[in-house]
RNA sequence: GCUCUUGUAGUUCAGUGGAUAGAACAAGGGACUCCUAAGCCCUAGACGCAGGUUCGAUUCCUGCCAAGAGCACCA
C-alpha cells in the first residue's frame, strides 16, 4: 500500500472513532484547491446531514478530535476539515518508495487474476492507414499498458478486415490501374500501400457513381467470398502488401499483438451461429436478409446476413467473440473503436448476450473521438486523408529542424551553445522525440473528445507536449551525470542517505506530494480506461520540477541539501519515466 | 424525424455537485556571466442560451441553439 493510501485510511479511521459512527471512508477525502488550506481535506456536507448539523459546525466539531499518523495540523475552514501532512517525515518515505521500487512504482494489483483483452488497431487491408488509425493504436496500446500496471493480464488483439466489400472496391480499382499496379510492384512497401489506398478510393467513387460498376464490384465481392481462383492470386498479393505495411507501422509505434484475428477466419463460424439461432428466433428473416430486431431493446435492427447470403460485419463479430472467449477466456473484451460504431456495438453486444449469456457484461466498446481535419472531413473513401506515416515523417522533419537550431527562440549572446547539433545519435533522438510529440499530442486528449487536427498546432514540441517531458528527464539525467563527475561517491542510494533529508522548500514539498499521488493517477487511468489521466499528471509533475530547477541550485548546494535534492530529482525522473512508459513514450539521455 | 456524443480564454484542451474554473499555444512584457533556452517568471483573456433540482450547478435534469456521428443488407 502506498503512503498516501495509508494516510487516507488513517484519517478516515480517526474520524470514525471521533464520531463513533462509520460515516466516512478514505475515498471521501479530496485535495484542496489551494495548498494553504492544507494537503488533504474532508468535505463535511454529507456528514452534516447525518449528524443533523450544518457542515460548518461539523467541521468545527471535529477539529481537535481527530489526529492521525503523519498529520501535523488539522483545521476547519468553513465546511471543510483540512489536514496538513508532516512533510519532513513524508519526504523520505515517498522518495524511498520510488527509488526502491523503481519501474514498479505506481503499479497496483486491482486486476489480479483478471484477464482483459484489448482489441485495437483493426485496420482494414486494402485501405489507407490514416491518422484516425494512429489514434486508435496509440490509445489501445496505452490502455493496455495502463491496465497491465493495474495488475490485469492483458491480451492484445487486432481484428483486421481482410474480406468484405471494401476489398472488392479496391481490387476493382486495381483492375483499372493495371499499368500502375505493375509499376508499383517493385516499389517499397510504403508506395504499394499508398497505391492500394488510391485504388480503394477509385473503386469506392465509381461504386457510388456508376450502377454498372456497382454490380461488377458486388460480383467481385462474391468471388472473393467464394475464393474464386480468378481473383485469389491478386487478393493474396495485395492482402500481404497491406499486412506487411501494417506490421512496419506497429513496429515503429512499438506495439505488438498477441493475436491477429482476421475477418476471413470468422465469417464462416459467424454465419453458422446466426443461422443456428434463426431457429431459436433470436434472428429473423426480413426481405431476404437475416436480421436482429433491436426495437424491443431500444436499439435499431441490423442485418447480420445479407440477401446475398454473405455474413455482414455483425455476423462476423459473432464468430469473432466465440473464438476470442474460447481462446483466452477473458473477463472483459475492450473493443477500441471509433464513435461511429457506438450504436452498432450496442446491438451486437445485446445479440451476443442473448446467444451466449456468459458474455453478459464482458463485452465493451471503448470509444474514442474522431480525428478531424481543420479543413473538413477526412475519408478514405474520398481519398482526402492524412496518412499516419506522413504525420510521423513530418514530425521527424520538424524535430531535425529544431535540432539544427533553425527554429525555436533565439538565444542571447553568451548563452550556452545548442548541444543537440553535436549529438552522436541524432537520428535516433529525432525519432524518439518526434514519436513522443505525436503520441502525447493525441493521448493528452480526453477519450470522448474529437481531435481537430492541424499539423502546426496539434503536434507541439514545447509546452504541454511529449518533448517537454522528455526534455525534463534529459535535464535530470544531465544533472545526475555531472553529480558523478563532481563527486563520484555521491551514489543515489536511498538507504544510506535518507537520514540526511532536508527538504523544507515549499516547491520541494509540492513535488513530494505530487510524486506521492502518482499511484492514484495510475489507478484513475485504469478505472476510466483513460490515458489522458497519466498525460496530465506527468505534465504537472514536469512543470513543478522545471519551476523548481530554475529556483534551486542542486549541484552547488551544501552537501546534505545536495544529496537530498539529488535523490528528489532522481525520484522525479523515475516517476516521469514510469508514466511515460504507460503512454508508450521513450525517454532520451540527451536532447 | 428519432438516438448518441460534444459545446469552457483568440486557438487547442483540463477540471469538479462545493473553497479563487486550471494549462498550453498565440499576444504583450521580463529575468539569468548559474546544473540543457525544446526551459523559467509576469500580464491580459472563458463555463452556448433558458429554465429546474440543491444549502450550493460550469458539473445533475429538461428544453432550445450549434457542431459531429448513427439509424437494414458497408466496415
Amino acid at each position: 500500500m502506498y503512503i498516501l493510501d495509508k494516510i487516507k485510511k488513517n484519517i478516515a479511521k480517526a474520524v470514525i472513532q471521533a464520531l463513533k459512527k462509520k460515516l466516512v471512508k478514505a475515498a471521501d477525502l479530496v485535495y484542496p484547491p489551494n495548498p494553504e488550506f492544507g494537503d488533504i481535506s474532508l468535505p463535511c456536507f454529507n456528514l452534516a446531514k447525518e449528524l443533523k448539523k450544518t457542515a460548518v459546525e461539523t467541521a468545527e466539531f471535529l477539529v481537535g478530535k481527530v489526529s492521525a499518523d503523519n498529520i501535523i495540523a488539522v483545521k476547519a475552514i468553513g465546511p471543510f476539515l483540512n489536514f496538513t501532512f508532516n512533510k519532513a517525515r513524508l519526504a523520505p518515505v515517498v522518495i524511498e518508495e520510488i527509488l526502491k521500487q523503481k519501474e514498479k512504482y505506481g503499479l497496483n494489483k486491482n486486476g489480479k487474476n483478471k484477464i482483459i483483452m484489448v482489441e485495437f488497431a483493426h485496420p482494414n487491408t486494402h485501405k489507407a492507414f490514416h491518422i484516425g488509425h494512429l489514434r486508435n493504436i496509440l490509445t489501445g496500446e496505452a490502455v493496455a499498458r495502463i491496465l497491465q500496471a493495474n495488475g490485469y493480464k492483458i491480451i492484445r488483439a487486432n481484428y483486421q478486415g481482410d474480406i468484405g466489400l471494401h476489398i472488392a472496391k479496391c481490387l476493382w480499382g486495381v483492375s483499372q490501374l493495371k499499368k500502375e499496379y505493375q509499376a508499383v510492384k517493385s516499389e517499397p512497401i510504403k508506395a504499394r500501400a499508398e497505391f492500394l489506398g488510391q485504388a480503394y478510393a477509385l473503386g469506392s467513387k465509381n461504386y457510388e457513381a456508376n450502377a454498372e460498376v456497382k454490380q461488377e464490384i458486388i460480383e467481385l465481392n462474391k468471388k472473393i467470398y467464394n475464393q474464386d481462383k480468378a481473383v485469389m492470386p491478386i487478393y493474396k498479393i495485395t492482402r500481404k502488401w497491406s499486412l506487411d505495411y501494417f506490421a512496419a507501422i506497429y513496429k515503429k509505434l512499438n506495439t505488438k499483438f498477441d493475436r491477429l484475428y482476421f475477418e476471413s477466419e470468422v465469417f464462416k463460424s459467424g454465419r453458422e451461429i446466426v443461422l443456428k439461432n434463426l431457429k431459436t428466433g433470436i434472428f429473423k428473416m426480413s426481405q431476404g436478409a437475416v436480421i436482429f430486431e433491436g426495437g424491443q431493446y431500444g436499439l435499431h435492427s441490423r442485418v447480420f446476413i445479407n440477401s446475398e447470403g454473405n455474413p455482414t460485419y455483425e455476423a462476423k463479430d459473432m464468430g469473432l467473440a466465440e473464438l476470442q472467449f474460447k481462446e483466452f477466456r477473458p473477463n472483459k473484451i475492450l473493443h477500441v473503436v471509433g464513435p461511429e460504431q457506438a450504436e452498432y456495438f450496442k446491438v451486437i453486444i445485446k445479440a451476443l448476450e442473448i446467444v451466449r449469456p456468459k458474455t453478459k457484461g464482458r463485452e465493451a466498446h471503448l470509444r474514442y473521438g474522431w480525428v478531424r481535419l481543420k479543413e473538413g472531413k477526412m475519408s478514405s473513401r474520398l481519398g482526402n486523408v492524412v496518412l499516419g506515416e506522413w504525420l510521423l515523417d513530418q514530425a521527424k522533419k520538424e524535430v531535425l529542424e529544431i535540432m539544427k537550431g533553425a527554429r525555436g527562440p533565439a538565444r542571447p549572446a553568451g548563452g550556452p551553445a545548442c548541444r543537440t547539433g553535436r549529438l552522436k545519435n541524432k537520428l535516433e533522438v529525432a525519432e524518439k522525440v518526434s514519436l513522443a510529440a505525436v503520441k502525447y499530442s493525441i493521448l493528452k486528449n480526453g477519450l470522448d473528445k474529437d481531435i481537430i487536427f492541424d499539423l502546426k498546432e496539434s503536434v507541439s514540441f514545447n509546452g504541454l507536449s511529449g518533448p517537454y517531458l522528455q526534455y525534463t528527464v534529459a535535464r535530470i539525467q544531465s544533472i545526475m551525470r555531472k553529480s558523478q563527475i563532481t563527486n563520484p561517491k555521491s551514489q543515489t542510494n536511498p538507504k544510506s542517505q535518507i537520514p540526511n533529508y532536508k527538504l523544507d522548500d515549499t516547491k520541494e514539498q509540492a513535488i513530494i506530494l505530487r510524486l506521492a499521488k502518482y499511484p492514484e493517477a495510475v489507478e484513475a487511468a485504469g478505472r476510466n480506461y483513460d490515458p489522458s489521466e497519466i498525460a496530465k499528471y506527468l505534465f504537472e509533475l514536469a512543470q513543478e520540477f522545471n519551476n523548481y530547477y530554475h529556483s534551486a541550485p542542486i549541484l552547488k548546494a551544501k552537501t546534505d541539501v545536495r544529496r537530498a535534492r539529488l535523490l528528489l530529482i532522481s525520484a522525479v525522473k523515475q516517476t516521469l519515466e514510469n508514466g511515460l512508459k504507460l503512454l508508450g513514450i521513450e525517454t532520451v539521455e540527451k536532447m
